[in-house]
DNA sequence: ACATTTGTCAACCATTTGGTTAAACTAAAT
DNA sequence: ATTTAGTTTAACCAAATGGTTGACAAATGT
């Protein structure tokens, strides 16, 4: 047999399989068209995943597995809250701009099954708020920063750094630009959006 | 045949496929379960709106024309930037939260068809940021707005009203809330997301 | 009263879809 | 050379799906 050969196989199809569920999520894509992509016959992908939910899984895991550490990041580590809103909003509008269909893609399916972030959960890493909660109190009580929940913060962070990306046919729309312009937006934000939060709550 | 009865019908499909593409999508729908919700034939869908295709048209326009005059206050209406945000937070919060499945459905939906939101663009009373623009330029004149480019402020507007409620799932689990929770933390936003933005730009 | 149009339904149809099977093929191990 | 175990394929299948048909009922116009 092929060790070598499998897990070439095992991996084109999930690189097609990912390719798929992502732009079309998971009740758009088709068994056939990943089969196609990742150029191998049907009975392939039962053979490696058994199941259409095992291989939507398995992309779903690994995508959420790519965002869940930026997110960490922010909530984890030790620098200043201002610090760490600057970096985040660098750092993940460029990591964005590599992965534009992840976010719609995790929303998406999230929305259509919002039991299986139970699974998610339960696995380690993934993302809790409570250490962050904990900062923002103390930098409001230190008088760094403008008396604010924590929840709050932390969703308005998320909120102005992926929202233009999932909504992005909506805002070109709006704003009359096309996918050039609308990248140079994104760009801007990379430090708009943290001067803008900055701006917020500092005191 | 029953004029009152067929205008009654063609309603009933209209509600029940509302409910089932806005929940399900495009692709998750099933013309069996609509017509099951509509307490009617199968048949009677295509009697009334041809196609699945169609019917879902209908739908998408439907939703797209409650949403529009919302966005439309703050582009176009002649109060302060400042009122303007308060009130739109406000209101807008309050609006989804009785549609709440209203914006997911619109954001999924174009981004599975971005093309789609040509045809809209052509309908007049389509959101246009031009006058926004121009009034942010204004105030930034006269010394009552921080320099901002007009489209940023508007995504960022867009993005914190909009997004918690497109990401509820993943903000449940972050911030380990439950429903109840996560309903009083958006009321609270009705001005904290006004205060917030209020706090930025303000000079 | 009667023909015509409109509305409703059960049964049916063609196609697509996820999934299965059984046989053929490959390459390493004995 | 033969066995063995994993890999690949073409053909097939049952269920589901969007859509159609033809019969029939209810309302309308004349």
């Amino acid at each position: 047999m092929a060790k070598t050969k499998d897990i070439n196989t095992e991996n084109q199809i999930l690189e097609a399989a990912k390719k798929v569920f992502q732009i079309k999520g998971m009740d758009g894509a088709r068994m056939q068209e990943i089969a196609d992509k990742a150029k191998i016959n049907k009975a392939m992908l039962h053979y490696y995943y058994r199941s259409k939910q095992l291989l939507f899984e398995a992309v779903f895991k690994n995508a959420f597995a790519l965002l869940a550490p930026q997110l960490n990041t922010i909530l984890n580590d030790d620098s200043s809250i201002e610090e760490k809103v600057r970096n985040f909003t660098s750092n993940y509008i460029s990591f964005i701009i590599k992965h534009p269909y992840l976010p719609s893609f995790i929303i998406q399916e999230l929305n259509r099954n919002p039991e299986f972030i139970l699974k998610l959960k339960e696995q380690k890493g993934f993302p809790n708020i409570a250490k962050f909660k904990k900062q923002v109190i103390l930098e409001i009580e230190k008088g760094i920063l403008k008396p604010i929940k924590g929840e709050q913060l932390f969703i308005n962070i998320l909120s102005l750094n992926i929202f233009p990306f999932v909504a992005s046919p909506l805002i070109k729309a709006f704003a009359n630009i096309d996918n050039k312009e609308f990248k140079q937006l994104m760009n801007d934000r990379k430090t708009e959006v943290a001067n803008f939060i900055v701006n917020s709550i500092k005191t």
